[in-house]
RNA sequence: GGCCGAGUGGCGGAAUGGCAGACGCUGGGGACUUAAAAUCCCCUGCCCGAACGGGCGUGUGGGUUCGACUCCCACCUCGGCUACCA
């Protein structure tokens, strides 16, 4: 068989203009070039996993990189990073089973993972790539992190500010000035629970709690309260909140962030408790509901429990708050358990009637959320219904719904109604509509004293520290004296002590408690500490990233105000919608305190956020090692090339939507690339093929050259790749049918190819005479007279039927289109001598007649 | 349970108030070839019909409109996220 010289050799080509990027340095982005605009786009970076890229990752990062070459081509200056969010787990897992340091096994996957990305032909400048774990970027990290230890948030300005400038009481001794201070910390210490898993002695991650019990092993794991630092993002609910109205995302993803904070405005109740010196104190959404509450709930760890319990309840309680607190938050939460509580014996007096209601505890309601008490209202609220049905509670309906039906059933305290209606069973506020009640018995409270109007939000302060060693230690010393003192900014990077054993301390402490030597330290003022042997989350490295790109070399600042200003915000971020939540909540939340101290310039970091879709196996279904469906990247390269994989990546769907991989779609995209070679290329010789000419081209070819342009920049500009794709396989199959294809209709159909299938088309472009890479030439431009069509087939209806076709010039007026519909025999064999009513001409689509 | 998204040929999808099924895959037929692969051409929603042609058709039922895959109401199914937040 003879080896064509010039057939499409994708293998070689991708690898020649790879080298050729690479050695030019073709995608480097200049900084603070002001003689463009710029753009930056933006990947979720990867963890870099030992199984590698999978194909979901190119799909996302094809997106970007199609937009990127786009608006290089459109003139932009365009930034377009990638690096490595590469602390986390797996590493360390490997690391406490083999002794492998993780910063080895980090650093293969890293290079296998940047081969593997390399190889997709991604525009990426490489001069800015990054990793989490480099000292010279968790630095900064670290650095961060001093900012929130030292900052306060004013409430009245709604923002962050160096500690030093807090208002201090005058006459606080130098413990209480300390304590004072370090309670306005945005970076704190607190008790928080833990997953702690007994049977293995650690602490476990909420990734390896499956199902309540460990992943290894499946040991039980219960809530064990340790010493935890904070970050307190509630003092940013609102800003976060308000941000979003900003932004360019998607409104699920905005929505999914509103709920998560959770923001419910209502009001906080006392109820003093009979025979104590103690009120109560519950939030409720529906103080209105008062007169309706026949009993109260405190949750199993509130305080008071223990205090107002009454001797013949004390020992069934204590065991109730025993089982709660070796409860896993899955058992918990589980729905389809019976709700479980014990009366503590206690009464509490409802403020707006004085009865006494019993008091309970249950573990339904929760001591993170509100007061971690309630006022239970049964009759309106299906989990109080639920619990008084079972422990035989009484009922009370103080709302009446609209619906006389619904409203009988209420009444005789069958039914749980929870919406809006008109108050009965509430004395003199009898009447009343829900929303003006909550007003009135609001200001009510307020005047006795007794409760004022309440805002409470679901999303707690971030629990930032983890008992792992493959996390960014915190720069912060425990003295002797039981001070913490954080290191100051010169002593950073504080690095990962060189340990033995990466096994857990088994105290619940984190590996670094083990860590010898490393742990002791001697301030500059001769004070001798201990270090925080906790680390980060692996959010953490991930919430600034995106800065660091613009100045990723920086040894004296995370990057460089002017720098930042210039590339600052991210135009585009593209990534998976798990991250939703946390990363870009974290992420903003920071970006807000570097804004408040003055280290950014734009309020939010994200511009417009896109969330591509999943990609599931051949058959359907998710891609997973068991149902063996995963398709491995580097083999469809292998197979069929990096252009054919971002090609089809791309023409598959929508790119939000979840679609199933097809080996046969890339054998077609793949056919349609064949097809645009020997459309450009003669295969036995490699030269340029014959038919590709220095000529005019003529009016068809003209017209569907010039559509090309217009659609596939449009649908890039929406990123809409599939139709792109479709549009440009429509040019080919007519351009390659031409005898004689004009050379500059091959050239700037080149052009437009080159941001999906770049290494083919920088191929072709060469081989079209031009000496240099194309990733700069200018996006042709397309003339929309050319554009159009001349003449346009129109249906015509006769009453939403199509009965026959005409064929009109693309400027015929409406009443020339009327009488050539009219005039149509079909159409007037269909009116059966009717006479139209009305006649609706849509130029350029259809006629409608109505008889 | 709640929220979000989606239901269109054999399959992925296109059309978001104006000719449903572009483009690709699959399948069928043909050309080229000693033959095969590759490539090229034609057909390919369903039903009736020899054909011309006709009828039906975008999850189901209703509605708005000259006209609905598209807008409104109710329901069904599937997928994702979430989990007692008072």
């Amino acid at each position: 068989m003879d080896e064509k010289k010039g057939a499409y050799k994708f293998g070689e080509i991708e690898k020649k203009w790879q080298a050729y990027w690479q050695a030019n340095k073709t995608f480097r982005a200049a900084d603070c070039d002001y003689s463009k605009e710029k753009f930056y786009v933006l990947d979720m970076f990867p963890y870099p996993s030992g199984e590698g890229l999978h194909v979901g990752h190119p799909e996302g990062y094809t997106a970007s990189d199609i937009v990127a070459r786009y608006k290089r081509m459109k003139g932009f200056n365009v930034l377009h990073p990638m690096g490595w969010d590469a602390f986390g787990l797996p590493a360390e897992q490997y690391a406490v089973q083999t002794g492998t340091h993780p910063a080895q096994t980090t650093q293969k996957n890293i290079d296998n993972m940047r081969r593997q990305i390399k190889s997709l032909g991604f525009s990426y400048d490489w001069d800015r790539e990054i990793a989490t774990t480099d000292p010279d970027y968790f630095r900064w990290t670290q650095w961060i992190f001093l900012k929130f230890f030292n900052s306060y948030f004013d409430e009245d300005e709604q923002k962050a500010k160096p500690i030093e400038q807090l208002p201090l009481p005058e006459g606080l001794s130098e413990k209480d000035r300390y304590e004072y201070i370090n309670s306005r910390r945005l970076a704190y210490e607190a008790q928080a629970p833990v997953n702690w898993c007994p049977a293995l002695g650690t602490v476990l991650a909420n990734e390896e709690v499956v199902g309540g019990v460990s992943e290894r092993g499946g040991h039980p794991v219960i809530r064990k309260p340790m010493r935890q630092w904070m970050l307190r993002i509630m003092k940013y609910c609102e800003r976060l909140l308000a941000g979003l109205d900003e932004l360019d995302w998607p409104e699920s993803i905005k929505k999914l962030q509103t709920d998560w904070i959770g923001k419910s405005i209502g009001a906080d109740v006392d109820f003093r408790v009979d025979g104590h010196d103690v009120t109560i104190r519950v939030f409720t959404t529906r103080p209105d509901t008062l007169f309706g509450a026949t009993y109260m709930v405190m949750a199993p760890e509130h305080p008071l429990a223990d205090v107002i319990t009454t001797d013949e309840c004390k020992k069934a309680v204590k065991e109730y708050r025993k089982i709660a607190a070796g409860k896993s938050d899955l058992d918990r939460t589980d729905l389809a358990k019976e709700k479980t509580g014990q009366p503590t014996g206690a009464y509490a007096i409802n403020p707006v009637n004085g009865e006494k209601i019993p008091i309970w505890i249950s573990d339904y309601v929760l001591i993170s959320y509100g007061t971690g008490a309630i006022m239970a209202v049964p009759a309106h609220d299906e989990r109080d219904f639920e619990f008084a049905t079972k422990f035989e509670l009484p009922i009370i309906p103080v709302v009446e719904p609209d619906d006389a039906a619904e409203a009988e059933k209420v009444r005789a305290g069958q039914l749980c109604f929870a919406g809006d209606g008109t108050a009965i069973n509430s004395g003199e506020f009898n009447g009343l509509r829900t929303a003006e009640f909550k007003q009135k018995i609001t200001h009510w409270l307020e005047e006795r004293e007794q409760g004022a109007e309440a805002v409470n939000y679901k999303l707690r302060d971030w629990l930032f520290s983890r008992q792992r060693y493959w996390g960014e230690p915190f720069p912060l010393v425990h003295t002797r004296d039981g001070r913490i003192v954080a290191l100051t900014e010169d002593a950073l990077p504080l690095e990962l002590p060189k340990v033995d054993n990466y096994k857990p301390s088994g105290t619940g402490e984190s590996p670094l408690a083990n860590s010898g030597e490393w742990l002791d330290v001697k301030l500059p003022d001769g004070t001798k500490g201990r270090r925080e042997t906790n680390t980060m989350p692996q959010w953490a490295g991930s919430c600034w990233y995106y800065l660091r790109y613009t100045d990723p070399r920086n040894n004296d600042s995370i990057c460089d105000i002017q720098k930042e200003n210039y590339w600052m915000p991210v135009d585009l971020y593209i990534g998976g919608a798990e991250h939703a939540v946390l990363h870009l909540l974290y992420a903003r939340f920071w970006h807000m305190l570097l804004y408040d101290l003055g280290y950014v310039s734009t309020p939010e970091p994200f511009q417009k956020l896109v969330n591509q879709g999943m990609i599931l196996g051949q058959d359907s279904q998710k891609m997973s090692k068991s149902r063996g469906n995963v398709i491995n990247p580097d083999k469809v390269i292998a197979d069929y090339g990096a252009d054919s994989m971002r090609l089809y990546e791309m023409f598959m769907g929508p790119l939000e939507a979840t679609k199933p991989w097809n080996m046969q779609g890339v054998e077609g995209v793949h056919r349609f690339l064949g097809k645009t070679w020997r459309m450009t290329v003669d295969e036995s010789s490699g030269r340029l093929a014959e038919a590709v000419q220095e000529s005019d081209a003529d009016e068809q070819t003209a017209r569907l050259l010039h559509q090309t342009i217009k659609k596939v920049g449009s649908d890039i500009e929406q990123l809409a790749f599939n139709t792109a794709i479709s549009q440009m396989m429509i040019f080919v199959n007519h351009l390659s049918k031409l005898p004689i294809r004009p050379k500059s209709v091959v050239e700037k159909f080149i052009l437009v190819l080159a941001p999906f299938a770049p290494h083919i088309a920088e191929e072709l472009w060469a081989k079209l005479g031009h000496s240099k890479t194309l990733a700069y030439e200018p996006w042709p431009q397309f003339d929309p007279e050319l554009a159009k069509e001349k003449e346009v087939e129109l249906a015509v209806q006769v009453m939403g039927k199509i009965r026959d076709k005409i064929v009109v010039s693309a400027d015929a007026t409406e009443e020339d289109i009327k009488q050539k519909a009219l005039s149509s025999e079909k159409v007037i064999a269909a009116m059966a001598g009717k006479k139209p009513k009305r006649v609706i001409v849509i130029k350029s689509r259809l006629v409608n007649i109505v008889i």
